[in-house]
DNA sequence: CATTTAATGAACCTATTGGTTTACTATAGA
DNA sequence: TCTATAGTAAACCAATAGGTTCATTAAATG
């Protein structure tokens, strides 16, 4: 699907997840999104701007500020898309339990 | 996280996507991962090579075959860290919940 | 040994990413 | 009205991504 490939490319940055994560916080003006970051604002401007247009974040003109806040609908979907492989891990992981538990050399099936 | 980055960097293209759901049924020849997939080959190739490099893979040489199968790891922490976000959206369906539910005028809180 | 097959390597191209600096717009407030 | 502040726009740059084609390596097979 063509939104996932960019809701997986706007969370493979770093500063983005970072922006994500403060964002949980609470609602926030750009300015203080940016101040803990060592690049420029316009720079944190673009990655808010990536963030936007993946919808994981909608912005909201208030006067001369922009306040960020989470939209989680986006994030869903890449969860979704990830569970089909939390089934298969756990599936992994109980033939590994059982590998280890009774597969043994010399422990046989007793 | 260093490593989310190429992880998420990984999962951001659709063609790796369908390449990992592929192999969910088993392991397969990397020929046989390529065929139904409108590049070339070599194309496809570079592909496995990102997602191995993201260790979301794992390449094995078997003659003169590369056989790949799923390594659920890196997924393991994508899901990880995406479960911090589904316990925010989680609060956030409540409260929309709870506001369509009790919240309505005339509806009151009985 | 000669040939086919599986896969990678190398060179190349275009578009995108992630950052910079400078300039500009628009709002808030003295 | 003048000035400071919040943010974006524009131009630029280097590095990476995603694809191609052609050549090469290495293994299987007649």
């Amino acid at each position: 699907m063509e939104n996932l490939d960019t809701t997986f490319a706007a969370l493979s940055h770093g500063a983005r997840r970072a922006i994500l994560a403060r964002l949980m916080e609470g609602e926030m003006r750009l300015s203080d999104l940016a101040a803990p970051f060592d690049m420029s604002q316009t720079a944190v401007s673009k990655h808010v701007r990536v963030l936007s247009d993946a919808g994981l974040l909608i912005v909201e003109k208030r006067g001369r500020t922009r306040h960020c806040r989470l939209n989680v609908e986006p994030m869903k979907q890449a969860t979704d898309w990830l569970a089909d492989y939390q089934a298969f891990w756990m599936q992994q992981f109980d033939n590994l339990a059982l590998h280890l538990a009774g597969d043994r050399p010399g422990a046989g099936d007793r």
